[in-house]
DNA sequence: ACCTCCATTTCGGGA
DNA sequence: TCCCGAAGTGGAGGT
C-alpha cells in the first residue's frame, strides 16, 4: 500500500530496512553493484556488476541483470533471507533446505532500496491452457473422431497418467495424448510409452496424438508406429466449441 | 552506472521516463498497483494489485506479485515496450511477433518509478552441470561399468543426438543416457527413443540410464523394456574426479 | 527459422 | 512428502 525510497543508503540502514521490510510482509528492491555466489544444486560464481535485486517476504529472491526473461541468480519461495554485513560490504544471504542451497549476495555499491507494502490478491484467469483443452475434448469428444465415447479422464498407469482412455465407433480401446502446442518427438513418446502398456495384453490398442499442429517428422514418426494424429486448434475450437455446445447446433 | 527515483510521478513524466530511459539502455522498475491483460499463446486476465514491473531495454518485461518466484505476467526479449497515457491511466503495452503476443499493464496507482542505469557483462560460472557430468564420464567411463570403452559423444541421429554411444567389455554396443538429477519417466522415454533406431539394425543393443538416483517407477520402466540404471552422483563424483571447488578457487 | 534438449527449471495436482 | 507432467516454459546449440 505504500512505497519507501531510500538513496544511496548506509550499511545499518541496508540491514535495518531488508529485515524489518521482511518480516512485515513487504517486498524489497534494491538497485546495487554486486558479486553473487550460489551453492546447491549446482554451484555458481558471477562477478561484479550491476543488478536489481529483489527479496520477497515470501522468502523468494530473484537477481536481475539488464537483459534477460530469466534471473540470472535466485531462491525459490520458503527461503531465509536475511541482510547483515560482512567485510565492511552489505551482504544478503539466503538458505533453504531440502535441497539445501545458499545465496551469497556482496554488494560493492548500493545505490538505492525500495520498500513496497505491495498487496495483491486479485487470482491469475488465464484461457487456451491444456487443462482448458480437456475439458473441451470432454465435452466434445467428436471433435477427435466421430462416436468416440469417453471412458476415463487421467486414468493412471504403472508408466504414468493417460490423458484419455476411450472407445471407438466399433468398441475398440483407443489411448489419447493431448498438446495445446506443436506436437514435438517427445509427446510421440509419451503416448508410445502408454501404449506399450496395452498393446501386450490388449493388442489393437489405437494411440492418438491430438495437437494443432505437428511437423512431418512426428507425423511419419506416428505413422511408423502405427499411432495417428488429430488436428486440434487449442484455442479456436475451445471458443467454438463452446458456441457448439448450444442446442442450436446440435439439433 | 546510475539511478534516478521518482516518487508518484505524473503521467506525462512517467511516458517520458520509461520510453527514455529504455531508449537510452536503462532498466525502469515501477511499484505500482495495475491490472493485467495477456493474449497470445494463451489469453489472460489478472485483476488489480499491487506489482513491481521491470521493464528492460532488451525488450523484456516482468511483472512479479509479492510472492513467488515466477512472474505472473512477462515478455521476453526482443518485444516492444512502449509507455502511453489511456483514459487517463499510465499505460505499459508490449508487443512481439512470433508468436504474436501483447501484454497491456493498466496503471491505477503509480507509486514509483527506478531508473537504473545498470552495467554487467560479468558472465555466469555455473559449475556441477549436465554438461560437467558429461565431461566426468567421458574420462571415467568405468564409474558405468568396467571396461566401457566411450565410442561417440553426443551421436546425432535422426530421433535426437545419443549423449553417449558405448562398446561394453564383450564389445556389444550401449547407448548411455544421462541426466544430472533424479531420472523421470521422460527420461527413459529418450533412451527408448534412440534405441528404437538401433535395435532394428543392430539387434540387441544396451541401453543405460545414468544419473543419481531414480524412482522405482521408473526403474521398473527401465527393467519391463529391458534397459538399466546405473547411479552416478551428479555432484561428488564429478568432484571427487576432478578437484573439489570452492568458492575461494574462483578468485 | 525450426528442432532438440537442458534447466539451480518452478508450479500444481494427486497419492 | 514424493512423483508426475504442464508451462504463455526460457535459453542454448546445431542444422
Amino acid at each position: 500500500m505504500g512505497v519507501t525510497q531510500y538513496t544511496q543508503p548506509t550499511i545499518p540502514e541496508f540491514i535495518r530496512v531488508v529485515n524489518q521490510s521482511l518480516r512485515e510482509n513487504a517486498v524489497v528492491v534494491l538497485c546495487v553493484d554486486c558479486e553473487v555466489e550460489y551453492d546447491g544444486r549446482a554451484a555458481g560464481y558471477l562477478g561484479v556488476g550491476e543488478r536489481i535485486v529483489i527479496c520477497k517476504p515470501d522468502g523468494t529472491i530473484l537477481v536481475h541483470r539488464p537483459r534477460d526473461h530469466d534471473p540470472v541468480n535466485w531462491q525459490p519461495p520458503g527461503s531465509t533471507i536475511t541482510a547483515e554485513e560482512t567485510d565492511d560490504h552489505p551482504v544478503i544471504r539466503s538458505r533453504r533446505s531440502n535441497p539445501e542451497e545458499h545465496i551469497t549476495v556482496v554488494v560493492h555499491e548500493l545505490y538505492s532500496i525500495t520498500r513496497f507494502d505491495a498487496d495483491d490478491t486479485a487470482p491469475l484467469r488465464l484461457e487456451g491452457t491444456e487443462s482448458d483443452m480437456h475439458r473441451f475434448i470432454q465435452d466434445n469428444p467428436d471433435a477427435i473422431e466421430p462416436d468416440l465415447r469417453i471412458i476415463e479422464h487421467e486414468r493412471d498407469t504403472p508408466y504414468g497418467s493417460i490423458d484419455f482412455f476411450a472407445n471407438d465407433a466399433d468398441g475398440h480401446p483407443v489411448i489419447i495424448e493431448v498438446k495445446r502446442r506443436q506436437a514435438s518427438l517427445t509427446h510421440v513418446d509419451q503416448l508410445r510409452r502408454y501404449l506399450s502398456l496395452y498393446r501386450e495384453s490388449n493388442g489393437n490398442t489405437r494411440g492418438v496424438l491430438v495437437a494443432p499442429t505437428a511437423s512431418e517428422k512426428v507425423k511419419r514418426t506416428l505413422r511408423d508406429h502405427g499411432l495417428e494424429f488429430v488436428k486440434i486448434d487449442a484455442f479456436s475450437e475451445i471458443h467454438s466449441g463452446i458456441t457448439r455446445t448450444t442446442f442450436a447446433d446440435y439439433e
